[in-house]
DNA sequence: CTCGAACATCTAGCACCGCTAGGATCTCGG
DNA sequence: CCGAGATCCTAGCGGTGCTAGATGTTCGAG
């Protein structure tokens, strides 16, 4: 039974080592130096033994782009709690998504650009990323004044997305990131007073 | 000389054609089914001159969403030809480039995902992703109101970038996508009133 | 008119990719 | 002690982007 217990222990612990070694290599080198070559070489095993915890190179990614939703959800719950007042608790939320997304841009992409195989919508999503999106949607709807809470979510998110996407591709000016996001957020709130 | 006219002319056909296959093959069975083998053998022709052509894949996808630039801008140049006022202008140009990026999704994929290659960042940018700026910029900076002109399009532009974009990854309510841009479209105007 | 340079094109192949079949090795219960 | 099952690796398949070198074709100078 023990010995069995510690094959089982072992190979969770190589399950993590494989997700952290890519997740390292990518912030490293970029995504397209993720092979399964090279992580089966950093980790010292031989290519199959990956496809015994993950069925493909995509899944691997996608257990990273897991560790990713889980992370934003833990700051996302964390930027409003000093906040005095729903405003102060939108811009937190609002300012710890974008924070997160310029701190960890590799991560972010493995989570919103890669792993294109998370379900997402309504139930059958997993938990990391419905925490995740809760923990967004929670201080946004108290601001949503007029209109649907549902919608105003959506679009806010949606809107962030695209913010911090572009402003990663080089195709806005640099240094005018904390400008756009301010303004952005003025944008937002402005609807509470329609 | 004309003998060499024509080898010229038929050079610049052949660009064409091969941007053309391009373009049809992933609008067909998108862009991963796109490979030079694949294009070589779509031309009829093999695959050392899509090289004298163009220096590598990417710079392929590139000229495909340059196209898509082009479109884009007479598109938004378009949309508000008939508009009555600034706001019923916006609403018109907003709203063509939703409809673009919804009608031409892999096109628009090659323009915001895959050519990253593409400088667009101030002047080294080309002209086609210049115009369809600009002509996505004349009717914003209209309802810009009180904030920083330059700054208001950045985040009209992401905003709606990102909105186009997480419309398509199934990841928002599917059938409710008019009236997030609706409500977007409600918030960027708001602020022209603070 | 001829012949060598320049051009256009193709065949074949390199080094890499994701992924897997099949065999070797080790572990452990009967 | 032995056979079954788990574990892991070697080797390889069919694909990728890209290119060196050979082959044919065209054209202008002598």
């Amino acid at each position: 039974m023990t010995v069995h217990d510690r094959r089982e222990r072992e190979r969770a612990e190589r399950h993590q080592l494989i997700i952290r070694t890519a997740r390292d290599l990518a912030e490293d080198e970029g995504w397209e130096a993720v092979t399964v070559r090279r992580l089966a070489e950093m980790i010292e095993y031989s290519q199959p033994v990956l496809y015994s915890h993950f069925a493909s190179k995509d899944a691997i990614v996608a257990a990273v782009a897991l560790e990713g939703f889980e992370e934003l959800a833990g700051e996302l719950r964390e930027a409003p709690r000093d906040a005095e007042g729903p405003v102060e608790a939108f811009t937190a939320v609002v300012g710890a998504y974008a924070a997160f997304a310029a701190a960890r841009p590799t991560l972010y992409d493995a989570m919103f650009t890669l792993a294109t195989g998370l379900p997402f919508g309504r139930s059958e999503a997993p938990d990391e990323l419905k925490e995740a999106f809760a923990a967004l949607a929670a201080p946004v709807v108290e601001v949503s004044g007029p209109h649907d809470p549902d919608t105003f979510i959506e679009v806010v998110w949606t809107a962030l997305h695209g913010l911090v996407t572009l402003t990663r591709s080089g195709r806005l000016r640099a240094d005018l990131a904390e400008d756009r996001l301010d303004l952005l957020i003025t944008l937002m709130l402005a609807g509470e007073r329609v």
